[in-house]
DNA sequence: AACCAGGAGAGAG
DNA sequence: CTCTCTCATGGT
């Protein structure tokens, strides 16, 4: 019932604004890093700490270079500088222990290598695990880094669903609403819908329902109701 | 000048 | 399980 709602609402968005190109990053290390450095924090603020990190010699340019190598550059460097170099992104000190916790368990993990031959449902519980890394952050990353087929549920999914007479409220409820209306595709189609989903929700989120921007009346999602 | 951003954890009830 | 509080910079 919902279902055909959902493939609604993500076409409109698709016809409106296109392709996103999400995750904006040159390394699926890059990609991680932002995830956790954007929790709860404007995306300009996080370009500034990742630039901070590029300098720093802590971003890898490519997949090419060995993530292992910029991992342990992490936890030689430690929380103090650290948080130093992404205090642009706001809550540096949570932040940095957060940052620091996932390469002591990507290292541990045998990096991508070892992480990428774990079933998703397993690599999701293990990315839980970690301290400060919630279940949106961790969907993000098996989405955006390791192209698992997993729709990320943000604020914005929740607000403009609700504006649409599906009133979960409930994220793991609203995931799974959405994973199921495209199940019938296979599993690098759906990598692909989900990728462009959630940031097609983000970007209509920001111009058109935002608190402080409250343009509903202008949104093309009104066309449905 | 209050309000909020591509959240998460800890604690209370 | 659902609130509530904290963490902090930078843009509107």
């Amino acid at each position: 019932m919902s279902r055909s709602k959902v493939r609604q609402i993500f076409h409109i968005l698709m016809d409106e604004f296109g392709e996103q190109g999400w995750w904006p990053g040159r390394s699926r290390l890059e990609v991680i890093v932002g995830a956790i450095l954007t929790q709860n924090t404007a995306w300009k603020n996080v370009e500034k700490a990742l630039e901070n990190l590029g300098y720093a010699g802590l971003l890898p340019s490519s997949d090419e270079e060995d993530a292992l190598e910029y991992a342990r550059r992490y936890l030689k460097l430690g929380r103090e500088g650290l948080a130093r170099l992404i205090k642009p992104a706001g809550f540096f000190n949570q932040k940095a222990e957060y940052l620091l916790n996932f390469m002591e368990f990507f290292v541990g993990e045998g990096g991508f290598a070892g992480l990428g031959r774990l079933r998703t449902e397993t690599l999701r519980k293990k990315l839980l695990s970690v301290k400060g890394i919630g279940r949106e952050t961790a969907d993000s990353i098996l989405l955006y880094a390791f192209e698992r087929p997993v729709f990320v549920v943000d604020a914005y999914t929740l607000r403009i669903f609700s504006r649409h007479d599906m009133d979960f409220g409930n994220y793991e409820d609203a995931r799974r609403l959405v994973e199921d209306a495209f199940s019938d595709l296979d599993e690098g189609e759906r990598v692909r819908v989900f990728n462009e989903f959630h940031a097609l929700l983000v970007r209509v989120g920001k111009d058109y329902c935002r608190k402080h921007n409250p343009l509903c009346s202008a949104c093309p999602l009104n066309s449905m109701d």
